[in-house]
DNA sequence: GTCTATAGATTGATAGAC
DNA sequence: GTCTATCAATCTATAGAC
């Protein structure tokens, strides 16, 4: 009875790493359990399925990291609210970006599980898909609407998409830390903290770009 | 001997497009083979292994489709030297982005390997990422090449960042649009040649934007 | 709660008839 | 070259002893 929370939190760890690693479909019940050290049935004694396993990954970690960073958006928000003025673009997608990239803020468990949402925002497994969307979209709703009011001359259609290419942007920086072979060339390893200034300076100079009507269009296939 | 191109054309294209729809691992040659239309163990006579199957859709749109890009990369450069003027970061991204974005450009099988390519970009699977590595690596040296001699203030390493948010803005694309329901909200849908020049804006700005080290004030790069 | 053993399904790959 | 039939490996999930 004791041991129950303990395997089954090893559980949670091993996968969490293992899924990260591996991907969903990939990782299979035989590694998880070997790397937590637990027998293979422990999966479905505790959990239920592989499927259950995942979505009880992100219901662990939602809360509290989730909780965390809709908090420092909305600080943002207030804090320029009471001052008079909208927020700051840079500040909110700053921040933004480095609650989802910055290791050193979070613990090593946290780590893996950054790791896993990254990876899971471009898998294309449907189970993978739903409980991702389901952690993910409170979150970017919170982004996407104060920065929405740091940018208000922005149609809401463009800034959806530009925020949509931020977050590629922010998934690549990811897989290419954990995939560094897919870049090619491993020369160009700065620290973490650098990629994240130089990912954050990219970010806000195509958010705040002047809209397009500026130049020519070509259609008028607007919305 | 005459009913073998057709039986192994055939299985290429089914392939191409159910790798990209499904991923690499998860799809199986028996749907492979259903699609097409052959019998199971064709894959294994025409080519192999359901590796080389995946080995030899890279080898035989990569000559077409990266020559066609890399050609007018080239092209794109020739004209700025013989006009006295480094190419405009513009217009070289934006012929990059639309190779590779816009399906209007190519036949409906070049749009099957396209998602494929953009899929497996961000495959965690070690085969597939080998396979994509050996096919793009070339165009993206084009490429930062030719940003380089557009850019030629920026640093090596901040460029190469930034050419890597490029890519991942433009893989975010090409997700959303093969997985939509991953968005959230399915009613952010410009047509394609919009979402082109939505992400063009994005990534030019991105690009162009002054050096990171100090804040520096703009830079008077083109003309 | 944890273990062994195995069911039941699916996979990539192959042998051999035609 | 194409087919049927099947092997061997792998997977998730479960039953039942302890």
């Amino acid at each position: 009875m004791k041991q129950n929370a303990d395997t089954k939190n090893r559980l949670l760890l091993a996968a969490e790493e293992i899924f990260a690693r591996e991907g969903y479909r990939a990782a299979s019940l035989r590694a998880i359990t070997a790397a937590a050290g637990v027998n293979l049935a422990a999966v479905n004694y505790h959990y239920g399925s592989k499927r259950e396993l995942l979505e009880a990954i992100f219901a662990h970690r939602l809360e509290a990291m989730n909780l965390a960073r809709v908090h420092r958006l909305t600080q943002i928000r207030e804090t320029a609210r009471v001052a008079g003025r909208p927020p700051e673009a840079r500040t909110l997608i700053a921040a933004f970006l480095e609650a989802a990239l910055d290791d050193t803020r979070v613990g090593p468990g946290e780590r893996h599980f950054m790791a896993l949402v990254m990876r899971s925002s471009s898998d294309t497994d449907h189970t993978v898909q739903l409980a991702f969307t389901r952690f993910m979209q409170p979150t970017f709703e919170v982004l996407r609407s104060a920065m929405a009011e740091a940018l208000p001359d922005l149609p809401a259609a463009e800034l959806w998409w530009r925020l949509q290419f931020a977050i590629g942007a922010m998934i690549r920086v990811r897989h290419l830390a954990l995939a560094p072979e897919t870049g090619g060339d491993s020369a160009h390893q700065p620290s973490g903290t650098t990629v994240i200034r130089l990912l954050t300076d990219f970010v806000e100079a195509g958010l705040i770009a002047a809209p397009a009507p500026s130049h020519a269009p070509s259609q008028g296939e607007t919305s």
